[in-house]
DNA sequence: TATCGTTTAAAACATACGTTTAGAAAGCAG
DNA sequence: CTGCTTTCTAAACGTATGTTTTAAACGATA
């Protein structure tokens, strides 16, 4: 039951994979679908054949990897969770933090799969988010709710309040590396040059583990 | 020497205060010029005979407070300076921050004025200048050079490539609360409300000079 | 009042946009 | 091959975009 032609169901995923580098790039309104459409190589009306919009062009770029990345997280929480528990002590602030912030980052630092494209994509969508598209965070915000309680079986006297707060400055340094991390260097005069993506992974925990 | 209409020079100062708060809502290309004009109550000629074109009007907009930000957050800055020379003493991690945090966040929560919308704006601008106007944040940048001398006094051992890594953290979570305070309650289940702009600072200062 | 520079107004410009349509081309089943 | 579904193409649709043009309205000066 499979129909395929000469470039075949490769045209859709090629439609992701260019709008997902296009949308990482600039906002959704500044790229057209015919930039899209041509970059891809597909014909103008395949974004509405395969998506039905625009919108919902971005919105399957967000579903495609989503799953897998919060996939990724939970993974090395119940990774430190395992470990802590087998060494009979509870999860350090270090390893928690280390669970939220090293898929992302090393997903930035991965160049030939589009995995850097979907993160800097996903940081720019929760800017576009304020007009349109409020669900596409719900999913991504999900998963810091199960950081919650191990938070605060290592440092009882935080108030939930106070974890949130600290789970929202972790996700602003996230963004802000994301998004500016090539541009660091110019911030800088280049005195910051391109790290590795676990020094640069090391920099983000070692800060925001201060923070607790 | 001065030529007056009802509306007068009001206008131009109209389409400013509208086209802040609409950029600060929404990316450069999703704001129409007809959108500012109507908005305005101007002709959509208007935006065209002020600013030339509407990215001059998007430069404009970013001009017309840029000096006062800086100017407020090395007054601050200044400010602490002098103090700790007063008390004989190197100036404080806790007052450089606050400095530093200290003018937007305040800002961000002026209403009336509108501060409130500028400060979104600048947090916005930053994000479009990767397409197009990089020397928009030339001169936020050029401000915080001015710190760097004074974290390497307060702690010697602390690389120049260090502090800038700090820095560039440090307006993540500026950023990211800027672009994200109103939903801190929506990411937190409502575990966290609005709070006055000083509790917002001291908990974004306290996380931040943690990091150092 | 007449004049000049400034500001507003309405209309049109050319282009770019997202989307739709109708039909051709291609792959699979019988 | 014949039917049938899926995929791709080209063209057009209607609308929205930033900008330009032309002229009218206005304020101050002389």
């Amino acid at each position: 039951m499979k129909y395929k032609k000469s470039a075949g169901q490769n045209a859709k995923e090629r439609i992701l994979d260019v709008s997902e580098k296009l949308f990482a790039e600039g906002s959704f309104a500044s790229v057209s679908v015919r930039t899209v459409t041509s970059a891809a190589n597909v014909n103008l009306s395949a974004v509405n054949y395969y998506f039905g919009s625009k919108k919902g062009l971005f919105q399957a770029v967000y579903v495609r990897r989503a799953t897998l990345m919060n996939h990724e997280r939970l993974g090395l929480l119940q990774e430190a969770v395992g470990k802590a528990r087998q060494e009979g002590r509870a999860v350090s602030v270090r390893e928690l933090v280390n669970a939220m912030l090293t898929p992302p980052i090393f997903w930035l630092y991965e160049k030939e799969k589009g995995l850097s494209g979907y993160i800097r994509f996903l940081a720019r969508a929760y800017l576009e988010a304020a007009s349109d598209m409020e669900n596409v965070l719900s999913q991504e915000v999900d998963v810091f709710d199960k950081f919650v309680p191990y938070f605060q079986e290592v440092n009882p006297s935080l108030t939930v309040e106070d974890i949130y707060w600290r789970i929202h400055f972790i996700m602003g340094v996230m963004h802000h590396t994301i998004n500016h991390l090539d541009r660091i260097g110019l911030l800088s005069h280049t005195a910051c040059s391109v790290e590795t993506r676990e020094q640069t992974r090391d920099r983000m925990v070692a800060f925001c583990c201060e923070g607790f």
